[in-house]
DNA sequence: AATAATAATGAAAACCATTATCAATAACAG
DNA sequence: CTGTTATTGATAATGGTTTTCATTATTATT
């Protein structure tokens, strides 16, 4: 993806300037440490990533961008109950794809699954469709984790 | 429910001193309002509604009191990122009984839902089993909430 | 191009829910 | 009762996130 010394892929600007908004550097900058990078980002850990390509952008305008991110449907907010939130891309090159987890409360370690049973993606469907009739709920997403305890945490 | 100006119902009092707590008058009153009240309270809206009755109680002692009846496990916290924990009954007379939530990511609302549970846990179960298997994981409990739009957002 | 209008940025200050501190008090065991 | 330990509440501190506001960059208009 060699698009950061540009002006970015043009769909980019399409999709932000659809919406009323500017694809600058900063949004560039922050979206391809995003692409880069798997896991569960706080503001904090982007805005450092960003600060080592670009020292001027300031952890302000990380989070200004990330809750643009998020309205845009483009970047998913996660708590994980640790006191600083957590994005991740909702879609892309390197996003791994939907996916849910597992926290444990012992060490606040995360797992990541996306080996979803058949069935489990079928009954999510049919959830949610009936839900979105019954409370005419237009559902654009879902967050499911499980709380316990990690393998290191037993011992 | 009848015991307040007492010491409380005796189970109560075991399952406080089995962990090595005391069951205190901030800790009944607290729980009291949990048991009376539905909703997704906050640790201040605790707190104004304990401080009613009993305007000694101060907002640090409902905050270790949360917390220490979340380890319990006798209180479920979420968080539906509006930057203030809610906390919830996981068991008892006025509580529900579990349910999952509805987000509206427009206005905030959260809509309860208890309706597919059943078909719900029975999945639930079945992967829980799964995860718990594969990844060596003590599952002790989980969330699920789907996010959109409510009713009257979409207008 | 030049310019006006508007959106975006960054540094610093403000915010605000939650936690830590610490001396005073309450609950329990013997 | 008395000593020991847990609990409490007021206050201060913490720390992630937002506001503020003057400056700068981007887009639309002439």
């Amino acid at each position: 993806m060699p698009w950061l010394n540009g002006t970015g892929p043009p769909w980019l600007h399409g999709k932000f300037k659809g919406c009323g908004y500017r694809l600058t550097l900063p949004r560039q900058a922050i979206l391809d440490v995003l692409n880069k990078t798997t896991g569960h980002l706080s503001a904090e850990d982007i805005y450092l990533k960003v600060h080592k390509i670009y020292p001027a952008i300031g952890l302000t305008t990380v989070y200004r961008t990330l809750e643009l991110l998020v309205q845009m449907g483009m970047v998913f907010k996660f708590d994980f109950g640790d006191g600083r939130a957590r994005y991740e891309l909702s879609e892309g090159p390197k996003s791994i794809g939907h996916h849910h987890h597992l926290v444990c409360t012992g060490c606040g370690r995360i797992i990541d699954y996306t080996d979803f049973i058949d069935e489990e993606i079928e009954l999510l469907k049919k959830t949610e469709r009936g839900l979105s009739k019954k409370y005419n709920f237009k559902i654009t997403n879902h967050l499911i984790q499980f709380y316990g305890i990690c393998e290191k945490c037993q011992k």
